[in-house]
DNA sequence: GATGAATGAGTCTTCATTCAT
DNA sequence: TATGAATGAAGACTCATTCAT
């Protein structure tokens, strides 16, 4: 129910915690593959190698296991996306380097990341889940906002640049695991800077144009 | 939308297809917005204002309705994207042709998008549903392969490109749904400059850089 | 429903009440292959060649249906084994008589044999079929009375008798059936005679029983 | 009857394989008077007290639970059958005994026997259950063959001598079920040597032949 | 008369949840 | 704490019966 334990358990003591681990992991893949309604807590269980009693001991319902999933996932998107993300650098490397960091965490955690796509109609998902989904898109809003401000460049909004941006970099994952096609991590940084192409683009006024583009690629 | 009965049936029969189409457009609804799983068949039934063994009469069983759902919604959508399309054009104003088309099927047919959108994970498709899926691909992946085989434009396999692309524009329409962002008609179109950016990319060249461009804005 | 015409309709006509009858030997069959519960009524109908709701005009429900298809097959039973039969006559005639016809109609009609013999919880028979029931019981059971009283011959009830004998009858047809052994002709004529010795039991006379075992145990 | 556990476990735990004997028993019994496809799974567990979940817990399904029936009544008919049977002595005294064994259980165990007796399309036995079938015929058909094989005995093959005597046996249960007649010991025994007269007949030598048949035929 | 689409009560089966141990 | 047998409400699906044509 609660624990969420460290380090502060007895040396050679089973993993106290252990169990509510087992059981968000295999929740977690479990879900992904299947959907919510589409798992059989006794599933959860057993791919946990736990009782069927030990999930309620843990969670109250098959609706707080999902949110705890949920949370946990989210967490880790959070932790790799913004763990240690310098803002203060030239936009385009701030960019990539966040693009970097989700694939980062795409190929690390396949299945948190399509758990966490999947969420998307969520009727299910609480408001502590909720809260901490706009905590981990707070910072992208900002970066976005950065960019969108840059005189001389054309400004989308920056909630509709993160849509794109985002739904980019789900659009190529998601056609890899449906096998339209296989990713190298250099068509992902390719894809990255195609991202980037979206973000970064001048106003349409010919004389400006040239110097736009200078200002952020210095060498050209 | 679709209509294939009118009035050539016997007099006072109840509408011959109406049923079907009840059954279809109910199912479509329910399974959009709580998917496969999640939707009971009685469910169905009630929205669809029929008894839940007329459902059987009309589909074998749930995984059957599902498929013909989804190619309802599939063949709605070749339609809206292809009918009428003519290839033989400058690639920026195909690429925003089709985009517009896109937007136009989401805003249409929302409920459409987004139950077809949902279907990533579809462990229920089966194989008509799966070619009607790479029959409605087929013509985006050559406008793709057109775009890619440009000279002096960075090609990235049309696959990655049509991934990125529609990619692009789910994340969009998701991210309205979910409430983070309004769309207008003017936040699309340049959404869908944006996304051409993603695809009209100039080769990292600094000295051709600026004719490229030229290129496709000649008046700018 | 009423009907069981004969010959009275017009000439070529099509044969008027071919349905009912079309439809009385599609359910024979099916019941007797999967039982009364197990035997939709559709199928039925499918099976007859008729639609479904042309069953409910000939019998108002499934139980009205087998108590029909039970009667006729009886009925056909009963003239196999009756009609034309002579009672007077010696007692092991007799008795192989009836035994050859009830054999000639397990042959002839299998199917009827298997559905009457199936029918022993019968919880739906109504009046008029038990009725009939015991209309085809009568003969044999007088037939049995006779033969129970002769003197100088062991007389097991008529009842009894028939019941041992009609359940031999039953014993190898379906054991048959079911694949246990192979009947023929010269084989059933034995049974029959087997059957017979269980009627035809001299009495236990301390006078007469040794000259009647001796008969079959000579040794003795 | 077959009591298995006892106290062997765990202090309070409800009784082991109580549930299990519970649902076996009402199953029999139910399956016995209605049918297989008669007889409601729900119906059966609260019969047998326990919720209908609880049946799923025992048995796969309602196939696998109409075969464990099955096995479980047809093991007890072998044990009654077979244990301590002796088989070396003389064929009457063998033949008596088994019959009346087999009257026992069909006293002893009514509904067992009517609905093993039932089960004769069983198109849902399994394998282990016709094996099991098998193996209580085995036995009797060694003992038919014994009686077959005597000098001077009109052999008929075991298999239709099983059959006729089996059937002999089951008309007279039946009938009585069905309340055709009354069955006291003695009726039962009588009818035993009634179908001992079946297996034990002389062989038709011509010199004994006229003989034989001028007994019935008074005119000689 | 004949039909078969339509229906909803009823069937088999699953599964979230409880609770005695 | 951990378990898993037990449960019954709910879901997928069937089928006897009706009725408009």
């Amino acid at each position: 129910m609660n624990v969420r334990e460290s380090a502060k358990r007895p040396r050679g003591r089973p993993p106290e915690g252990d169990k509510r681990r087992q059981i968000l992991d295999a929740a977690l893949e479990l879900f992904a593959e299947r959907g919510f309604h589409g798992t059989a807590v006794p599933l959860v269980a057993e791919a946990a190698g736990v009782g069927t009693g030990t999930i309620y001991h843990y969670f109250e319902n098959k609706e707080v296991l999902v949110n705890a999933v949920f949370r946990d996932a989210k967490a880790r998107l959070r932790g790799a996306l913004i763990d240690g993300l310098v803002f203060e650098r030239a936009p385009r490397e701030l960019f990539l380097e966040i693009w970097d960091r989700l694939v980062g965490f795409a190929r690390a955690e396949p299945v948190s990341f399509q758990f966490l796509e999947m969420q998307d109609h969520v009727p299910y998902l609480d408001e502590p889940s909720r809260a901490l989904e706009r905590e981990v898109l707070a910072p992208l809003w900002l970066a976005g906002q950065e960019l969108a401000r840059r005189p001389g460049r054309k400004g989308l909004p920056p909630e509709t640049m993160m849509a794109l941006v985002w739904g980019a970099l789900v659009g190529v994952i998601k056609a890899e695991r449906l096998g339209y096609l296989t990713l190298t991590p250099a068509l992902l940084k390719e894809s990255g800077e195609a991202a980037w192409a979206m973000v970064d683009r001048g106003v349409s006024n010919p004389k400006t144009k040239s110097r736009e583009r200078a200002r952020h690629e210095p060498k050209e």
